[in-house]
DNA sequence: GTCCTGATCCTCT
DNA sequence: GAGGATCAGGACG
């Protein structure tokens, strides 16, 4: 079956992201994140996501700008990617007007098309398995450091409006952090599999 | 320049 | 549940 983008949905509008982060944070979930590449079409569906907040002392822009995270910074709407732990890479999505240094991090995704891909890269069995983490979300849709700063209301990289989803969201506190670890700015589906922790 | 830590994942016990 | 892989950014001097 081939993905059909334009009958499916709607690619979400710059507005969409230009919005305050923890709104946009609750509101990605449900959407289908895809990567088209030479070698196929892989998409997942949105399913836990964490919110970056300036100010916020876990956020990679809480002491200003860097080199690192001026995406976060720039327009809204652009992948923010970023290398961690000597051997991963997350990928985020920027939120909030210009100027502001916020984001939203995928923490997990339902995978819908181009399983066969996600099997290959991931180099594992199980459905729960492929993209069930921020950095394993990353390596199986084919997201690399060349992805920072890409603009995601076009292709290749770009994320689509999902179907009405009537499930309810869950908020809880962030996962793998220790400054902020008591904000509750973790969100996912309830009663979903692909999540990457309860 | 050195040192330490980290928005993780996997393997082993 | 514990520990290792492996490196860039940031703090410090």
């Amino acid at each position: 079956m081939v993905w059909n983008m334009s009958a499916e949905f709607e690619i979400l509008p710059r507005a969409f992201y230009c919005r305050d982060t923890v709104a946009v944070a609750r509101d990605l979930l449900g959407a289908i994140l895809v990567h088209e590449t030479a070698a196929g079409v892989t998409a997942g569906r949105i399913v836990e996501t964490e919110a970056y907040l300036q100010g916020d002392p876990a956020c990679h822009a809480s002491r200003g700008m860097t080199r690192r995270n001026r995406v976060m910074f720039g327009p809204p709407g652009h992948a923010y990617v970023y290398f961690i732990y000597g051997m991963y890479y997350c990928f985020n999505v920027v939120s909030a007007p210009e100027g502001v240094g916020e984001a939203v991090l995928i923490r997990a995704l339902e995978p819908i098309e181009g399983i066969l891909h996600m099997l290959r890269r991931r180099k594992r069995e199980k459905l729960t398995e492929l993209c069930n983490g921020p950095a394993k979300l990353v390596q199986a849709m084919g997201i690399t450091r060349s992805h920072n700063g890409v603009d995601l209301t076009g292709k290749p990289l770009y994320i689509g409006m999902g179907k009405k989803t009537t499930e309810t969201v869950v908020t809880t506190t962030r996962i793998g952090i220790r400054a902020g670890a008591d904000l509750p700015l973790r969100f996912y589906l309830k009663n979903n599999k692909f999540i990457s922790k309860k």
